[in-house]
DNA sequence: CTGGGGAAGGGGCCC
DNA sequence: AGGGCCCCTTCCCCA
């Protein structure tokens, strides 16, 4: 399972998830005024899961350094595991799969881009930041005390790793034109150009447009002779991964 | 049925 | 540390 769109198409009201209690909260009974998203919505502490926290450490001012008694990044600290082990790896596993993106491969040798690396996983990173977060978000995570969301399943070792999360269920910014509400401010701008028809983004070969990079670069493929995805059987390219997968799925024939 | 476009979600990284 | 942007990915719909 590659990721959960906890918050995916909730405006349908036949596919809406169980929100009821979301939507009785304040944050999507605002008024609908998008460039008021609050961008850093703390959620109230009935939002989080009661029974999965671990009172004393959730909303107390010196959380953090409680969570980085060494401070944050400490190697020892990451690998000393005194905490009890919490059932993550689930997460773990899913956050690392179809990551093109993702650091080297720990058995390089050490380079600008592998000046961080993880004590537990091996992960390397370019910024301390990069590591600092994936810490916070996978490896630390179980091996430390965690936040539990009270929609789900969902634990994260940091307040602000739980905090960014919960924002996909209170989906604090809303559209003013329409009232849909998005978890992240850019995931509305992108909902605006739906309304107002703006695509920055063009195609240099055909000069069609479109409102987001990513399209964009899906698009671009469709020019390609060869294009991105390749089925290991076949080695018929296409220009989407999910195609990719509709053709394995369907059962390739080995020919063409 | 297939390919492509539109829309959206989430993690990583940079500032 | 947090916000914003980038990138990848997925789902849905339509031609």
């Amino acid at each position: 399972m590659p990721r959960s769109f906890l918050v995916k198409k909730h405006f349908s009201a036949s596919k809406k998830p169980n929100y009821s209690e979301l939507e009785s909260q304040t944050v999507l009974a605002a008024p609908l005024l998008y460039d008021t998203c609050p961008l850093s919505v703390i959620p109230p502490p009935e939002v989080l899961g009661p029974g999965a926290y671990y009172p004393p450490l959730v909303w107390d001012a010196g959380l953090l350094s409680s969570l980085f008694p060494a401070g944050p990044g400490t190697e020892a600290e990451a690998a000393g595991g005194a905490a009890p082990a919490l059932d993550l790896t689930a997460l773990s596993s899913e956050e690392d799969e179809g990551k093109s993106s993702g650091p080297p491969s720990p058995a390089s040798a050490p380079a600008a881009a592998e000046r961080f690396r993880c004590a537990q996983c091996a992960k390397a990173y370019s910024t301390f930041a990069g590591l600092s977060k994936h810490k916070q978000l996978h490896c630390d995570a179980q091996t430390r005390k965690s936040f539990s969301c009270k929609y789900c399943e969902k634990e994260y070792v940091s307040l602000g790793a739980l905090k960014m999360h919960i924002r996909s269920h209170t989906l604090p910014c809303v559209c003013k034109m329409c009232g849909k509400a998005f978890s992240r401010p850019w995931l509305l701008q992108g909902h605006i150009r739906t309304h107002t028809g703006e695509k920055p983004f063009s195609c240099t070969h055909c000069n069609r447009a479109f409102a987001d990079r990513s399209n964009l670069r899906a698009h671009l493929q469709t020019h390609s002779d060869v294009k991105k995805y390749q089925c290991k059987t076949c080695s018929r390219t296409f220009s989407r991964m999910s195609l990719l997968h509709k053709h394995e799925e369907t059962g390739c024939s080995g020919t063409r």
